[in-house]
DNA sequence: CCTTTATTTAGAATTATTCCAATTCCGACT
DNA sequence: AGTCGGAATTGGAATAATTCTAAATAAAGG
């Protein structure tokens, strides 16, 4: 299921490419940075996560790679109350399940049918572009973050 | 189904009573703000409502208010994004439409059914304390907010 | 190469919120 | 009524995450 690393490199490239944007060993290394690990890190943990391949890298860079992917459809943002907005490669439709205790985030899978139904409690005239759905409490003892 | 002014007042001093806190003019003052119109306000917003009344509040006390109505389930604080949180006292279990346009926010009630079913989602051993379910996208031309 | 345009960068600015320390208020108890 | 102690309020300072700005750098196309 994982999809080797020169094929991620290709994807964003096409993806870029198709918004007409460049790209730069910033928006790569980032990239594969949460490809590699997909838990839920925060802009600044990516920050301290790509510095050491790119050390030059500013904080704002970051957050400008981050809103670039976001935008290419590559990566989606998901914020936890006012918490620091955190970024996911599992572009599959899915729920969030945030563990109060331990701060994890767990990815919990959606089936199609209970999505149609989600969509169809909105009354008519309302059109919904996305739909979050957000879970808080505590999850089983062994985290898979 | 609205709650005359007097019940409200009541229901608030119960409610402060049963967890040992006092009721003053200015948790009262919000309450009843938030009452009234039951739009999705942010602190500021109830700040400026409640200015009229209580001239000299100030708008840490606001924020200290709306926190103690929270904790005493009285409102529910709701939050968009990272936009400013907002403050709505429906308490039945309900989502969240976000018009993205107007800004607007609308209650969207969920069955008691689906919300069964989404809560089943959760494999065994997570146990979510509160679910949120938030949709994105546009509403109906005549908003309701 | 040279130009144009995108991107990166550091640091300043912004926004919402929380913290802090100093009053003020309220209720209980003499 | 007078006083004590804890709560609550207040204004202003502090914080945290993010965005903005303007300058420097890099890439792509001619």
């Amino acid at each position: 299921m994982r999809i080797p690393p020169s094929e991620q490199a290709t994807h964003l490239a096409e993806r870029l490419a198709h918004s007409g944007l460049r790209n730069t060993p910033q928006r790569e290394v980032i990239y594969r940075a949460l490809m590699e690990n997909c838990d839920h890190p925060t802009a600044d943990e990516v920050h301290a996560r790509v510095r050491p391949a790119v050390a030059s890298i500013s904080l704002a860079t970051v957050y400008n790679c981050l809103e670039t992917l976001v935008q290419c459809d590559l990566v989606r943002q998901v914020n936890f109350e006012r918490g620091p907005s955190r970024y996911c490669v599992n572009l599959h439709p899915h729920a969030h399940f945030h563990d109060e205790q331990t701060g994890a985030t767990h990815d919990i899978h959606i089936p199609a049918e209970l999505m149609k139904r989600i969509r169809d409690i909105l009354p008519a005239g309302f059109s919904a572009k996305t739909i979050e759905l957000t879970f808080h409490g505590q999850s089983p003892d062994h985290p898979v973050t």
